[in-house]
DNA sequence: AAGAATCTTAAGTTACTCTTAAGTACCTCT
DNA sequence: AGAGGTACTTAAGAGTAACTTAAGATTCTT
């Protein structure tokens, strides 16, 4: 799960993103209005959460931006003030949950579990092309029923690659999915091959012919005839 | 046993939680309306303490709330005024005991324990996965049929494995479900693997594998070919 | 208050995944 | 067809996560 964290106490920052890095999220962060704007922009994220108070700018304005573009991004909304207006505004604006300072982590943690849960995946929580099914709950991946042993990175890139089908994607573009910005100082990324392969040994036979390889773009997850 | 206290006189509020916990149930409280309301759509309780009078909204809202998801999670009213009508309605409304104010907490655990046995597990106080049995008015679980000593964080993981089966557990869910909410302060949760330890040895040869590890991830009961 | 049982902390060990790196195969364009 | 770049494959090392133990704190019992 990709997440942003627009947030400028450096300090809850850094606990925010500590704890969900153990639940294995990328976790990116905007310290500022501008940055949060221009990061939500470019990048795709899953999740983010959004303090309203930042110091160059309304946080609400951003949650405004957002919603009026069409995006379905879920919006956690953070604040340091207990107003009932503030959250009503905020929920009116698409805000799918709303967070009063100081909370605990496991709160926002449940939340965001939440907010994806009822988010996403439209109530199903199994994904499916083909032969290919994914329980996510289990986080248990089945080619023709039968199961079969991902690491945490191939699944990952599966279930990018199944939401993301007949789409072409750049190897930039998912390494930024699954490894987050941290990764642009890395001069190749090569890497990718190696995850590409593995997973193309494990979806046996048909199923790994689905990851096509498009020439100097990058890759796209297909049917035979599309 | 994780109880929710949705109550806003904090000197009966304490007094409860203080009673409980001495039975080992892990207690969370909601002070307000909405706070309730989120709790319960994000947690997941073994048992609701609802005071139908809460200063910011009706507590036979949230129970109708409850009770329209389709959650089967047991609650047990408590109410200020001995009116009979709300007790009506109260029952009426799915809930499945009503104490009036002021009561002695021994009723009150008395009551929970009822409704616990009752309750839960569709009538029948025991839960079983192949070869495992659990009674649970017991708080015995046993291995073929032999009774197996387990300590309370032992057995509480074992029916929590078990009751979410085929389900991918991190160490962080696992933690807050069996320690409540004051444990996010904890920067690691290592501990759980001493849990999981000696769960695994006392749950002899087979059952063992029950407990499989998703590395990076957390853990996950389940059977062998699944 | 002492003893027993349980839970937590800590440190050493093992095992797994991810990444790196280097060699090979492939594609495209001239 | 050959050059140059791009993608694939494999194996090994680094780093991290999980496991195991035992001893130090608690908590519960008597």
């Amino acid at each position: 799960m990709k997440i942003l964290i627009a947030e400028d106490e450096i300090t809850l920052q850094e606990s925010i993103i500590k704890f969900l890095n153990r639940d294995a999220h990328i976790c990116e962060t905007a310290s500022d209005y501008y940055e949060a704007i221009s990061k939500v922009s470019i990048y795709e994220y899953d999740l983010i959460l959004l303090d309203i108070n930042l110091i160059t700018g309304n946080g609400l304005d951003l949650l405004k931006l957002i919603k009026k573009e069409g995006k379905k991004i879920p919006v956690i909304i953070i604040s340091a003030n207990n107003s009932l207006d503030d959250k009503v505004e905020g929920l009116d604006l698409g805000a799918d949950d709303y967070l009063t300072k100081p909370f605990h982590l496991t709160e926002l943690n449940s939340r965001i579990k939440a907010v994806m849960r009822r988010g996403k995946y439209d109530g199903d929580s199994n994904i499916s092309f083909n032969e290919i099914k994914i329980k996510t709950d289990a986080m248990q991946a089945y080619v023709n029923e039968k199961p079969i042993q991902l690491t945490k990175k191939e699944y990952d890139l599966l279930v990018y690659f199944i939401t993301n089908k007949n789409r072409v994607l750049s190897k930039e573009v998912i390494a930024e999915h699954l490894w987050g910005d941290n990764i642009d100082t890395v001069d190749s990324f090569d890497f990718i091959y190696v995850h590409i392969n593995h997973l193309r040994k494990k979806l046996t036979d048909v199923a790994a012919n689905y990851i096509r390889t498009v020439y100097r773009i990058g890759y796209k997850f297909m049917d035979e005839d599309m």
